[in-house]
DNA sequence: GTTGTTGCAAATCGTTTGCAATGAT
DNA sequence: ATCATTGCAAACGATTTGCAACAAC
Protein backbone atom coordinates (compact mmCIF):
# COMPACT_ATOMS: atom_id res chain seq x y z
CA UNK A 1 0.00 0.00 0.00
CA UNK A 2 2.99 2.26 0.43
CA UNK A 3 6.70 2.57 -1.00
CA UNK A 4 8.56 1.93 1.62
CA UNK A 5 11.08 4.56 2.13
CA UNK A 6 13.16 2.34 4.64
CA UNK A 7 16.82 3.19 4.65
CA UNK A 8 17.50 1.94 0.92
CA UNK A 9 20.75 -0.71 1.42
CA UNK A 10 24.18 -0.03 0.09
CA UNK A 11 24.80 -0.38 -3.58
CA UNK A 12 27.16 -2.30 -4.61
CA UNK A 13 28.65 -2.53 -8.42
CA UNK A 14 27.49 -6.16 -9.34
CA UNK A 15 28.05 -7.67 -13.06
CA UNK A 16 24.75 -8.34 -13.43
CA UNK A 17 23.25 -4.97 -12.64
CA UNK A 18 26.02 -3.74 -14.62
CA UNK A 19 24.63 -6.09 -17.67
CA UNK A 20 20.66 -5.34 -17.01
CA UNK A 21 21.62 -1.63 -17.35
CA UNK A 22 23.59 -1.58 -20.49
CA UNK A 23 20.95 -3.69 -22.30
CA UNK A 24 18.32 -1.27 -21.51
CA UNK A 25 20.72 1.39 -22.56
CA UNK A 26 21.59 0.43 -25.76
CA UNK A 27 18.09 -0.91 -27.14
CA UNK A 28 16.63 1.89 -28.77
CA UNK A 29 13.07 0.73 -27.45
CA UNK A 30 11.30 -0.74 -24.61
CA UNK A 31 12.28 -4.11 -23.65
CA UNK A 32 10.83 -6.97 -22.29
CA UNK A 33 12.48 -8.52 -19.35
CA UNK A 34 12.66 -11.65 -21.51
CA UNK A 35 14.30 -9.61 -23.86
CA UNK A 36 16.65 -7.96 -21.20
CA UNK A 37 17.82 -11.60 -19.84
CA UNK A 38 18.69 -12.78 -23.27
CA UNK A 39 20.46 -9.24 -24.10
CA UNK A 40 22.39 -9.14 -20.43
CA UNK A 41 23.23 -13.17 -20.64
CA UNK A 42 25.49 -12.32 -23.27
CA UNK A 43 27.63 -10.52 -21.15
CA UNK A 44 26.58 -12.61 -18.01
CA UNK A 45 25.52 -16.21 -19.09
CA UNK A 46 24.59 -17.08 -15.45
CA UNK A 47 22.38 -14.38 -15.03
CA UNK A 48 18.64 -15.17 -13.93
CA UNK A 49 15.12 -13.84 -14.49
CA UNK A 50 14.68 -13.11 -10.70
CA UNK A 51 18.55 -11.14 -10.65
CA UNK A 52 16.55 -9.25 -13.96
CA UNK A 53 13.40 -8.16 -11.98
CA UNK A 54 15.18 -7.53 -9.34
CA UNK A 55 17.50 -4.84 -10.79
CA UNK A 56 14.68 -3.77 -12.97
CA UNK A 57 13.33 -2.56 -10.07
CA UNK A 58 16.24 -0.99 -8.57
CA UNK A 59 17.27 0.71 -11.47
CA UNK A 60 13.06 2.27 -11.95
CA UNK A 61 13.61 3.31 -8.73
CA UNK A 62 16.82 4.94 -8.97
CA UNK A 63 15.26 6.73 -12.09
CA UNK A 64 17.53 4.99 -14.25
CA UNK A 65 14.96 3.23 -15.67
CA UNK A 66 10.89 3.71 -16.49
CA UNK A 67 8.55 1.20 -17.70
CA UNK A 68 6.26 0.90 -20.21
CA UNK A 69 3.22 -0.09 -20.18
CA UNK A 70 0.79 -0.89 -23.22
CA UNK A 71 -2.59 -2.65 -22.47
CA UNK A 72 -2.57 -6.32 -22.37
CA UNK A 73 0.97 -6.46 -22.60
CA UNK A 74 3.65 -7.38 -20.43
CA UNK A 75 5.51 -4.00 -18.76
CA UNK A 76 8.39 -3.41 -20.89
CA UNK A 77 11.67 -1.66 -19.33
CA UNK A 78 13.70 1.47 -21.23
CA UNK A 79 16.28 3.67 -20.53
CA UNK A 80 15.19 6.91 -18.93
CA UNK A 81 18.49 8.72 -20.46
CA UNK A 82 16.66 8.86 -23.92
CA UNK A 83 14.43 12.08 -23.21
CA UNK A 84 11.05 12.78 -22.60
CA UNK A 85 9.08 11.32 -25.59
CA UNK A 86 6.03 8.93 -25.67
CA UNK A 87 5.06 6.13 -27.14
CA UNK A 88 2.88 5.22 -30.71
CA UNK A 89 1.67 1.65 -30.98
CA UNK A 90 1.26 0.02 -34.37
CA UNK A 91 -2.25 -1.75 -34.53
CA UNK A 92 -1.00 -3.31 -37.64
CA UNK A 93 2.87 -4.96 -36.68
CA UNK A 94 2.27 -4.67 -33.25
CA UNK A 95 5.71 -2.79 -32.54
CA UNK A 96 5.88 0.24 -30.18
CA UNK A 97 7.93 3.38 -31.69
CA UNK A 98 8.88 6.40 -29.67
CA UNK A 99 7.87 9.92 -30.19
CA UNK A 100 9.32 13.14 -28.94
CA UNK A 101 7.05 16.47 -28.27
CA UNK A 102 4.18 16.27 -26.01
CA UNK A 103 0.80 18.74 -26.20
CA UNK A 104 1.21 21.56 -23.63
CA UNK A 105 -0.27 22.65 -20.58
CA UNK A 106 -1.67 18.93 -19.75
CA UNK A 107 -1.60 20.14 -16.00
CA UNK A 108 -4.63 22.06 -16.81
CA UNK A 109 -6.51 19.33 -17.33
CA UNK A 110 -6.80 17.63 -14.17
CA UNK A 111 -9.83 18.67 -12.16
CA UNK A 112 -9.04 21.85 -9.40
CA UNK A 113 -7.53 20.62 -6.76
CA UNK A 114 -5.31 17.69 -8.69
CA UNK A 115 -1.27 18.29 -9.08
CA UNK A 116 -0.47 16.96 -11.80
CA UNK A 117 3.39 15.75 -11.58
CA UNK A 118 3.68 13.05 -14.54
CA UNK A 119 1.91 12.09 -18.18
CA UNK A 120 1.71 9.42 -20.09
CA UNK A 121 0.22 9.63 -23.45
CA UNK A 122 0.33 7.13 -25.75
CA UNK A 123 -1.47 7.22 -29.72
CA UNK A 124 -2.23 3.79 -31.45
CA UNK A 125 -2.53 3.80 -34.82
CA UNK A 126 -0.79 2.47 -37.95
CA UNK A 127 2.76 3.53 -38.52
CA UNK A 128 4.24 4.92 -41.37
CA UNK A 129 5.53 1.23 -42.64
CA UNK A 130 2.73 -0.37 -42.24
CA UNK A 131 0.20 2.55 -44.31
CA UNK A 132 2.79 2.15 -47.35
CA UNK A 133 2.72 -1.51 -47.20
CA UNK A 134 -0.01 -3.47 -49.34
CA UNK A 135 -1.63 -4.92 -46.71
CA UNK B 1 0.27 -13.92 -30.94
CA UNK B 2 -3.02 -13.29 -33.09
CA UNK B 3 -6.15 -12.16 -32.30
CA UNK B 4 -7.71 -15.24 -33.99
CA UNK B 5 -11.00 -14.25 -35.54
CA UNK B 6 -12.21 -17.48 -36.34
CA UNK B 7 -15.44 -17.45 -36.76
CA UNK B 8 -16.89 -16.78 -33.10
CA UNK B 9 -20.30 -18.35 -31.65
CA UNK B 10 -23.54 -17.25 -31.43
CA UNK B 11 -24.00 -15.33 -28.26
CA UNK B 12 -26.90 -16.29 -25.98
CA UNK B 13 -27.79 -14.25 -23.21
CA UNK B 14 -26.79 -15.19 -20.20
CA UNK B 15 -27.78 -14.19 -16.71
CA UNK B 16 -24.05 -13.81 -16.15
CA UNK B 17 -23.23 -11.85 -18.77
CA UNK B 18 -26.15 -9.02 -18.33
CA UNK B 19 -25.14 -8.57 -14.48
CA UNK B 20 -21.44 -8.39 -15.48
CA UNK B 21 -22.81 -5.53 -18.33
CA UNK B 22 -24.37 -4.33 -15.85
CA UNK B 23 -21.86 -3.93 -12.95
CA UNK B 24 -19.76 -2.17 -15.32
CA UNK B 25 -22.62 0.04 -16.81
CA UNK B 26 -23.47 1.61 -13.42
CA UNK B 27 -20.03 2.10 -12.16
CA UNK B 28 -18.63 5.31 -12.96
CA UNK B 29 -15.70 4.38 -12.90
CA UNK B 30 -13.03 1.80 -13.94
CA UNK B 31 -13.50 -0.97 -11.87
CA UNK B 32 -11.65 -4.26 -10.94
CA UNK B 33 -12.41 -7.61 -11.99
CA UNK B 34 -13.17 -9.04 -8.54
CA UNK B 35 -15.25 -5.12 -7.75
CA UNK B 36 -16.98 -6.48 -10.86
CA UNK B 37 -17.40 -9.67 -9.55
CA UNK B 38 -18.85 -8.37 -6.03
CA UNK B 39 -20.91 -6.30 -8.11
CA UNK B 40 -22.71 -8.79 -10.34
CA UNK B 41 -23.01 -11.20 -7.64
CA UNK B 42 -25.81 -9.08 -5.88
CA UNK B 43 -27.84 -10.26 -8.70
CA UNK B 44 -26.14 -13.44 -9.50
CA UNK B 45 -24.61 -14.96 -6.38
CA UNK B 46 -23.35 -18.13 -8.25
CA UNK B 47 -21.44 -15.88 -10.78
CA UNK B 48 -17.68 -16.68 -10.26
CA UNK B 49 -14.54 -15.03 -11.27
CA UNK B 50 -13.66 -16.86 -14.25
CA UNK B 51 -16.93 -16.38 -15.82
CA UNK B 52 -16.63 -12.75 -15.05
CA UNK B 53 -12.95 -12.81 -16.98
CA UNK B 54 -14.83 -14.89 -20.05
CA UNK B 55 -17.62 -12.34 -19.88
CA UNK B 56 -15.10 -9.07 -19.73
CA UNK B 57 -13.29 -10.25 -22.45
CA UNK B 58 -16.69 -10.78 -24.98
CA UNK B 59 -17.90 -7.20 -23.58
CA UNK B 60 -14.62 -5.97 -25.16
CA UNK B 61 -14.50 -8.11 -28.10
CA UNK B 62 -18.45 -6.78 -28.89
CA UNK B 63 -17.36 -3.03 -28.14
CA UNK B 64 -18.88 -2.76 -24.86
CA UNK B 65 -16.59 -2.60 -22.68
CA UNK B 66 -13.09 -0.66 -22.51
CA UNK B 67 -9.58 -2.24 -20.14
CA UNK B 68 -8.06 0.86 -18.33
CA UNK B 69 -4.46 -0.25 -17.71
CA UNK B 70 -2.37 1.53 -15.45
CA UNK B 71 1.27 0.37 -14.79
CA UNK B 72 1.72 -1.78 -12.14
CA UNK B 73 -1.95 -2.61 -11.62
CA UNK B 74 -4.13 -4.69 -12.56
CA UNK B 75 -6.72 -4.43 -15.69
CA UNK B 76 -9.33 -2.22 -14.90
CA UNK B 77 -13.08 -2.73 -16.87
CA UNK B 78 -15.07 0.57 -17.69
CA UNK B 79 -18.40 0.98 -19.97
CA UNK B 80 -17.51 1.71 -23.63
CA UNK B 81 -20.72 4.10 -23.12
CA UNK B 82 -19.59 6.70 -21.22
CA UNK B 83 -18.16 9.03 -23.46
CA UNK B 84 -14.42 10.01 -24.11
CA UNK B 85 -12.48 10.69 -21.36
CA UNK B 86 -8.92 9.92 -19.31
CA UNK B 87 -7.93 9.00 -16.16
CA UNK B 88 -6.10 10.67 -13.37
CA UNK B 89 -4.20 8.18 -11.17
CA UNK B 90 -3.51 9.29 -7.69
CA UNK B 91 -0.07 8.31 -6.10
CA UNK B 92 -1.21 8.48 -2.77
CA UNK B 93 -4.77 6.88 -2.63
CA UNK B 94 -4.21 4.77 -5.72
CA UNK B 95 -7.67 5.41 -6.87
CA UNK B 96 -8.06 6.21 -10.37
CA UNK B 97 -10.55 8.96 -11.50
CA UNK B 98 -12.10 10.22 -15.05
CA UNK B 99 -11.46 13.61 -15.99
CA UNK B 100 -13.08 14.68 -19.27
CA UNK B 101 -11.46 17.27 -22.12
CA UNK B 102 -8.28 16.51 -23.27
CA UNK B 103 -5.62 18.00 -25.50
CA UNK B 104 -6.01 19.33 -29.25
CA UNK B 105 -4.36 18.38 -32.34
CA UNK B 106 -2.58 14.88 -30.83
CA UNK B 107 -2.80 13.61 -34.20
CA UNK B 108 0.34 16.35 -35.33
CA UNK B 109 2.18 14.84 -32.65
CA UNK B 110 3.09 11.56 -34.25
CA UNK B 111 6.03 11.31 -37.05
CA UNK B 112 4.89 12.21 -40.50
CA UNK B 113 3.49 8.88 -42.33
CA UNK B 114 2.07 7.87 -39.28
CA UNK B 115 -1.89 8.12 -38.88
CA UNK B 116 -3.58 8.11 -35.22
CA UNK B 117 -6.60 6.60 -34.80
CA UNK B 118 -6.81 7.01 -31.15
CA UNK B 119 -4.64 8.08 -28.55
CA UNK B 120 -5.24 7.38 -24.08
CA UNK B 121 -3.29 9.92 -22.09
CA UNK B 122 -2.87 9.36 -18.01
CA UNK B 123 -1.99 12.15 -15.82
CA UNK B 124 0.16 10.80 -12.26
CA UNK B 125 -0.36 13.42 -9.56
CA UNK B 126 -2.20 13.64 -6.38
CA UNK B 127 -5.82 14.26 -6.01
CA UNK B 128 -7.59 17.01 -4.59
CA UNK B 129 -8.93 14.92 -1.46
CA UNK B 130 -5.09 13.79 -0.58
CA UNK B 131 -3.80 16.89 -1.29
CA UNK B 132 -6.33 18.39 1.53
CA UNK B 133 -5.19 15.18 3.73
CA UNK B 134 -3.00 15.85 6.88
CA UNK B 135 -0.71 13.26 5.69
C1' DG C 1 -31.46 -31.45 -28.63
C1' DT C 2 -27.78 -28.65 -29.86
C1' DT C 3 -24.23 -25.98 -28.37
C1' DG C 4 -23.01 -21.66 -25.90
C1' DT C 5 -22.17 -20.97 -21.02
C1' DT C 6 -21.18 -21.88 -16.32
C1' DG C 7 -18.59 -23.14 -11.95
C1' DC C 8 -14.97 -25.20 -10.09
C1' DA C 9 -10.30 -26.48 -9.74
C1' DA C 10 -6.10 -27.04 -11.91
C1' DA C 11 -3.00 -24.76 -15.03
C1' DT C 12 -0.49 -20.93 -16.90
C1' DC C 13 1.93 -16.53 -17.11
C1' DG C 14 4.44 -12.77 -15.30
C1' DT C 15 6.64 -11.46 -11.25
C1' DT C 16 8.28 -11.91 -6.42
C1' DT C 17 10.53 -13.99 -2.58
C1' DG C 18 13.06 -17.32 0.84
C1' DC C 19 17.32 -19.00 1.45
C1' DA C 20 21.96 -20.55 1.37
C1' DA C 21 25.93 -19.45 -1.43
C1' DT C 22 28.64 -15.81 -3.52
C1' DG C 23 31.04 -11.44 -4.37
C1' DA C 24 31.93 -6.40 -3.69
C1' DT C 25 33.56 -3.35 -0.41
C1' DA D 1 34.57 -9.75 7.59
C1' DT D 2 30.30 -7.57 6.36
C1' DC D 3 26.34 -7.41 4.03
C1' DA D 4 24.41 -6.53 -0.77
C1' DT D 5 23.57 -9.62 -4.37
C1' DT D 6 22.95 -13.84 -6.70
C1' DG D 7 20.68 -18.28 -8.58
C1' DC D 8 17.46 -21.44 -7.96
C1' DA D 9 13.07 -23.07 -6.87
C1' DA D 10 8.99 -22.39 -4.59
C1' DA D 11 5.37 -18.92 -3.90
C1' DC D 12 2.45 -15.56 -5.58
C1' DG D 13 -1.40 -12.84 -7.86
C1' DA D 14 -3.85 -12.20 -12.03
C1' DT D 15 -5.88 -14.49 -15.71
C1' DT D 16 -6.95 -18.69 -18.49
C1' DT D 17 -8.51 -23.21 -19.44
C1' DG D 18 -10.35 -28.31 -19.18
C1' DC D 19 -14.28 -30.47 -18.25
C1' DA D 20 -18.74 -32.12 -16.87
C1' DA D 21 -23.12 -30.02 -15.59
C1' DC D 22 -26.31 -26.61 -17.17
C1' DA D 23 -29.27 -23.39 -19.67
C1' DA D 24 -30.64 -20.53 -23.88
C1' DC D 25 -32.07 -21.10 -28.25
Amino acid sequence: MEKAESADPQRRNSRQRHAVQQAIEQAGRPLLPPEILALAQIAQPSLGIATVYRNLKILVDAGEAKTVDLPGEATRYESAHHGHHHHFHCSKCQQVFDFHGCPPNLDTLAPRGFSVARHELTLYGVCAGCNDAPS
